[in-house]
DNA sequence: TTTGTAAATAAGAAGATTTCCTATTAACTA
DNA sequence: TAGTTAATAGGAAATCTTCTTATTTACAAA
């Protein structure tokens, strides 16, 4: 999808949930959807300051935790204290490198998920699955 | 493997490392591998508060990094802020209730994870695999 | 277009989580 | 048993996230 399709989404996605489309939320979303580094939320705070010099943090860290919960923008599973987000919402995993933290999109088209699933029908009833990779880098092991 | 397998086991690894066997470190272990909860490092400093009245926060977090460095423990993939570690090392992932958090285990054996990591060949070295589940538990969706 | 109102924001304080600093203690070596 | 060095306790500091409140703004309705 691109850039202007997935703002049209965001927009259709806020108006749906009576969410209202300020221009503080439009360009944090429009910045996420132009990343392509899982950024963290400082990371986003910092790349806004030309467009929105008086953006404050507590917005970036709230309209995120709210386009979360409306699906417009997800959370990456990690073991790192700070939290990492993405606007890619379309079926896909991560694999992180251990030495420069960089994390990378792969998809998961014809992987078994079934087998997955079977593993745990009995617990409840599952909503996502996630998988993420760790190791080294092509950059990092030469 | 049972508990005092285990602690041979973290024994072992402690002394190759060249690592003490503190109190601490061993209370700490033991907590850890008896817990099925995946606790986090508060959860686990307060469990110790009985046996161990005077241990420190610091110290917890510091001897959870250390065991994880040397394979002992692992520390939980999540999108919360707060890290949470177990002593289970055999080849197993987690799925997490939405509602609740319970972090309970699953064995992946029988899933084709070569499929996974065929797709991720060109990227570098991959060391571990992690996969997470989300959703709404029994006890949650009823 | 203008106005009313409820939601959203900025700014800084506060809370939560994790790491650092330093004097003291304790595990291991010889 | 004593010496050496790593590890600990306790509190301070750093980092990450959320809360509070006065102000602003998006949107709806007139």
């Amino acid at each position: 999808m691109n850039i202007d399709k997935k703002i049209k989404h965001f927009e259709t996605a806020c108006r749906e949930a009576g969410l209202k489309i300020t221009h503080q939320r439009l360009e944090i979303f429009r910045e996420l959807a132009a990343s392509k580094d899982h950024p963290s939320v400082e990371t986003i705070y910092k790349r806004l300051a030309k467009k929105l010099p008086t953006i404050s943090l507590d917005t970036v860290y709230r309209t995120l935790n709210t386009l979360e919960k409306q699906g417009v923008v997800s959370r990456v599973d990690t073991t790192e204290s700070q939290a990492r987000f993405e606007a890619e919402m379309s079926p896909h995993h991560h694999i992180i490198c251990n030495n420069c933290g960089t994390i990378t999109d792969f998809k998961s088209s014809g992987l078994d998920e079934n087998v997955i699933l079977d593993k745990v029908q009995d617990w409840g009833k599952v909503s996502r699955m996630n998988i993420t990779l760790y190791g080294l880098c092509n950059d990092c092991s030469g």
